[in-house]
DNA sequence: ATTAGCACTCTACGCACCAGAGTGCCAACA
DNA sequence: TGTTGGCACTCTGGTGCGTAGAGTGCTAAT
């Protein structure tokens, strides 16, 4: 995009007021608030330009303008500086994030509610990926004839634990013996190199009648490939109904009602992540504006995620979805201190 | 309330009608869709009296009426019959809750996703009380120096876990040694009977240092108070906003932000439960009914809840929040159903 | 107790109208 | 070539007005 210094100026001034106003920007209003040098009626030819380019996008014939999808874009990629919070913002947030709590899970829902309430946005957390951590322990205790606890402590300072069906007659001694078999050779592996033969060969020497290990065999695989399954935590989708950019009843129905299904929030930031790991995108950002997002009813929202790191290996994502109408320097900046928290409180886990 | 036949069907025909129409209803239409054997003007007075009754009220003078929230609760304690759901509505129903789940908690929240979509209201369920349940098993396994998982099976088939702190210290055999006293003292006890004294004097025998057998006694004595505390599932809030009832933005935000904290919501179920207990209703369906919530922003809603049985002593509920203007005798039909399905199914896991 | 009739009330809707903000374009100017 | 003032044109949003329609309460008659 080659784009002279003062149109980059027009455009930043016109997402800056359109973001903090809510209303369409015209060549008048952009001189009052911002200290041009030349008239509006320049401003309106490079306004005119600007349109052309598809940056900027009318409403209507006889009203200002606002950004474009692509606008924003360019805001985002070139344009904009990243504002430093306040000390009394990183506060607040610092506090808000404590490290009393005894599981890793409640830290990070900690952080997504946090997020949410400093932006004022839905915020969202992908529990971590445990793909690439190893098992440390597994035990399988007998809850009662025909049912089973396997318990998993991951290298990632992870326990997982689910209650599996087993089959009825096996004793206590039979279970201890598989649990003990299993553990001794799969401790250090990563769970993404566990699979059903692994777990079997694992359990052969055992002297356990050859159906019924396999079964409880199946089950424990079963257990580990669960334990590596991504939880999503979605905070806050009533906020957006405070914001005017959905004052219309018809968006925040399509809206709310795609996050209602968060299994399918977390294909998409499945996909997201996996395209930035691709591209091999150095940014630690992963950002999407207006129609770049293909989940239906967030076309006037844009996403924005963050990685962070619970151990080396083992990452997760966490960000906001807002309307695409945001102050993008502040929120990100925002997503990015919680980041660093998270991550720091995190080492206490590890 | 002495109400004459005419003047309960009336009452009857209005709620229906405001019901299926959503419009106020005079005393004209009232008469096209049902069969009075009277003439309107008749209608006119009666209606007259039952707004004298306060059980109707009109928008503004030139309107129909509406049912008031105490004309509904007319409705719904004498005037309805309850609508029996049709076999396939009972099928689809039966399909959906299946009991190829390994916790109960996952039928739990089988049966409430399935109610939102059935009703299509908002549905909730509260977790099952565990108070009166005991402990049939507790076990405390190391994970690392430092860190131990309590685990606890319950007798009503529940198992429930939390990561706990200890001592650095201790190792795996003292560890052993106290988790066996609190299972050998405590096994039998229910819940609501277990204190910290309990916990306590079951620990003494064990040859563990004292500050630090006192450490670990606490943390399993917190992880048992963790597992009878509640939680709540909440399910489609976002189908409110379909409703023509909320199509004010106002309405639906002040909804949904009062839904989005469901502690706040768990509370006021808990509360409903208790008030009904102390009264002790025989009814098997707690109602409450647009100002009769206390919660804010329900006022146009009404919260329907039935009681489910995980076992004798050990139950929880499950129903709705819809909008105060909805056809109660299937709503609640099919709370009733899905209890049922879900009583039927919890049999499996105690 | 019921009914027909009638005057009255209030809302919702369509229509016309105007002010205001903004645009594009043109001709003049540096 | 880039910039500017001026001007005609366009579109929205608010306001005021008049009317159709639905419903009510009341009265007098049955």
């Amino acid at each position: 995009m080659q784009l002279d210094n003062r149109k980059k100026e027009v455009l930043h001034a016109i997402v800056d007021d359109y973001v903090s106003t809510n209303e369409p920007v015209g060549s008048k209003s952009l001189i009052e608030r911002h200290n041009f040098s030349v008239s509006s009626a320049t401003l309106r030819n490079d306004m005119a330009e600007l349109e052309h380019l598809g940056l900027i996008e009318k409403p209507h014939t006889s009203a200002g303008r606002i950004p474009s999808d692509k606008g924003y874009r360019e805001y985002v990629n070139s344009l904009m500086t990243i504002e430093e919070l306040s000390p009394r913002e990183k506060l607040e947030i610092e506090k808000r994030i404590d490290s009393s709590v005894d599981e890793v899970t409640d830290l990070i829902k900690n952080a997504t509610y946090t997020l949410s309430e400093t932006t004022g946005f839905v915020s969202l957390a992908m529990s971590p990926r445990l793909k690439k951590s190893y098992l440390k322990q597994l035990k399988i205790l007998m809850i009662e004839p025909g049912k089973a606890l396997v318990v998993m402590v991951l290298s990632a300072g992870v326990v997982k634990d689910k209650v599996v069906r087993i089959p009825n007659f096996l004793n206590d001694e039979q279970i201890m013996k598989i649990s003990g078999a299993i553990e001794k050779n799969l401790t250090g592996k990563p769970l993404d190199e566990i699979t059903l033969v692994t777990v079997e060969t694992a359990g052969k020497g055992t002297e356990v009648p050859e159906p019924l290990l396999k079964q409880v065999l199946y089950e424990a695989y079963a257990a580990i490939k669960q334990a590596d399954e991504l939880n999503i935590y979605l905070e806050g989708e009533h906020r957006m109904l405070s914001l005017p950019d959905f004052s219309s009843l018809g968006r925040a129905r399509d809206l709310l009602g795609t996050l209602s299904d968060s299994g399918m929030v977390a294909g998409y930031v499945n996909e997201m992540e996996n395209a930035a790991r691709e591209e091999g995108s150095d940014d630690s950002f992963m950002i999407r504006i207006g129609q770049e997002i293909t989940l239906e009813g967030l076309d006037d929202c844009s996403f924005i995620t963050a990685t962070y790191n619970l151990t080396d290996s083992v990452s997760g994502n966490i960000g906001v979805i807002g309307p695409k109408r945001m102050l993008y320097s502040k929120v990100i900046s925002q997503i990015d201190f919680v980041k660093k928290k998270l991550n720091k409180e995190m080492q206490k886990f590890t």
